[in-house]
DNA sequence: AGAGGGACGTTATACGTAACACTTCGGGCC
DNA sequence: GGCCCGAAGTGTTACGTATAACGTCCCTCT
């Protein structure tokens, strides 16, 4: 008989059973094959079962030397982006016996103060997604098993880096409005310092200088839909002649600049065109749909536990960037002046 | 000098600084004040930062029995609102030394199979937002100290509860809409097993019966735009007089009505009003902005921790619903036949 | 002078588990 | 008969930490 207040432990288990802890813990992780009878085995099942005996996880992970837990650092879950990568995360985690704790900064996407005082369980490594690089440092600080997501290779100090070909996302949307006839675009850009962000600018101005006679205008704005609609107003008043397209660098962005046309008086696709970047729920919401870039943020997670798996194991995690398509709906339409 | 390859213990952190490893747990464990003196224990602070030394979570955990830690399950992170709720309840943990992890379940709101064995943390005690009763029970067998959220006072065997005032919410929006003058109804449910979805249709019923010659159709769908879609096409096509307000259970549904309603060539709300719950961004990105009802989720998810810390420190959780509110915006309007 | 007591530590132990090394026993084989 | 071997277990230890219990000094008070 256990005692009455805490919880039964092996020892409980074995004395209920009538055998050693050592047998207890034989059977119960199961590797007793050859070394204990089956009517045993069922005899410390049955005993464990009666008792309700869970084991004790610090006390396992103390004696292994490790969890078999990862941690996932996310900018907070304000879109379903991230729920995506947390799935797939997690399904190949447990598909190799690994469990996936998350971490949401409350910073947002950029520096993540203390991921660790938060999630005080104890890690085997942390896979951290459109994190920035001074936030980087600081999870490097514990010489933890680290997987970036989303981030600057060049930047990310040996840890391996798992990426969205949000680059060649960026080439296909401006390819798409290039050959729609828009030369003159407004760029509507997140407010934060990310690397992810950087390299939209990047590319978009790459793409656009192959085409003699375009034009970038950018306009900043927080991530939050009022944000973008206000930035968009501010860019769109300003004087000079209209922009013809405006590149958000997400979905949510998008939908504040459709808030911003409604109040102008623009309308979709016909005096303006839009184009946002993610394809989350939001993006068939919204009247017209918006033409975006789809990202696969499960297989985003998938392959980042992988990495993070080889990483784990001492093998070398399998590089290349993840693709990304196009969606074009109702947003897009060549524009009214073009001829 | 500590071994090459292995993380750094006390152990290593007292030898290096020339005193016992009892010693080194005290100084940095702040309990040494009257017992080891200041230089000493500088020397001994000094020697850990030098090493890098961060405390086995697993080992401390063992030894306290206890962790600090608990669990937060919440169904799939499609919204935002629950991650206000984790962001509640991880600023109400942090304050008292609690850390917070987050487990969402792949069943969505509904069954939730087996959240620890993802959640390998040993943990203290757990919170459970908007889960069914059969998934309680699943939770119930660990001993674990637990507040629902969500959920139905009567069928949770014991456990505290949390909840947002959602009969209230729906009384605001049904007067509403009775105060508009709209007598026909469509309810648009979520096509999902939830006491939480339950009480809407309930309040909604009692409600409408207080007024004579009102009439409710139910149509039932997931929660997703393009179920809500779906459904509200099929039902507004059915014979018989059209509703003139569209009931939803929530935002996202009211977003797949919006979808719906434009194919149909309806305007919203001269043709038809529509409204939502929840207060989601998507409330005021699609166009008319939503009626709907705001839930406070960060309050909510302060309430749930603070009946949890409650729960563990053998106090009696303070009981009461969180209030919520009515926001008109503009896709309710008076039906265009009354008068 | 002797007792008392703070200041400054140390020694020893337990938490619950997993795994290594060892024992016992009965049988098979030459 | 002697030997080895596999089956079926048991005894013991270590993981790293926090803390209760225990020692020293040395200073002060009576």
């Amino acid at each position: 008989m256990a005692r009455s207040n805490t919880r039964p432990t092996s020892r409980d288990v074995a004395h209920a059973a009538g055998v050693s802890q050592a047998a207890v813990s034989l059977v119960l992780g199961d590797k007793w094959r050859g070394r204990v009878s089956e009517t045993t085995a069922e005899r410390v099942r049955e005993a464990a079962r009666e008792l309700g005996y869970r084991p004790n996880l610090a006390a396992r992970n103390l004696r292994l030397g490790h969890t078999r837990t990862v941690l996932l650092v996310v900018p907070a879950l304000t879109t379903e982006f991230f729920a995506g990568v947390y799935t797939g995360a997690a399904r190949i985690a447990a598909r190799h016996g690994f469990g996936v704790v998350l971490y949401p900064s409350p910073e947002g996407i950029g520096p993540a103060r203390n991921p660790f005082a938060s999630a005080q369980a104890a890690l085997d490594g942390v896979i951290a997604s459109s994190m920035a690089a001074d936030a980087l440092t600081a999870i490097r600080g514990d010489q933890l098993p680290l997987v970036m997501l989303d981030s600057d290779p060049a930047g990310s100090l040996g840890a391996a880096t798992v990426n969205l070909d949000i680059t060649d996302g960026i080439r296909q949307v401006t390819d798409h409005l290039l050959g729609l006839g828009h030369r003159r675009i407004l760029h509507l850009a997140a407010d934060v310092p990310s690397w992810t962000f950087d390299i939209r600018a990047r590319e978009l101005a790459a793409r656009m200088a192959t085409v003699p006679g375009t034009e970038i205008r950018t306009a900043r704005a927080p991530i939050s839909i009022d944000g973008a609609r206000t930035a968009t107003e501010t860019a769109l008043t300003a004087p000079g002649p209209r922009p013809t397209a405006i590149v958000c660098d997400d979905d949510k962005l998008a939908a504040g600049a459709y808030k911003a046309l409604r109040r102008l008086g623009l309308r979709i696709p016909d005096d303006i065109s839009v184009t946002g970047l993610d394809d989350l729920a939001l993006a068939t919401a919204i009247d017209p749909e918006l033409t975006t870039v789809r990202l696969d943020a499960e297989t985003f997670g998938e392959r980042g536990m992988q990495a993070l798996l080889a990483v784990l194991d001492g093998r070398e995690p399998e590089g290349g960037d993840i693709p990304v398509h196009l969606v074009v709906r109702g947003s897009t339409a060549p524009p009214r002046t073009a001829g």
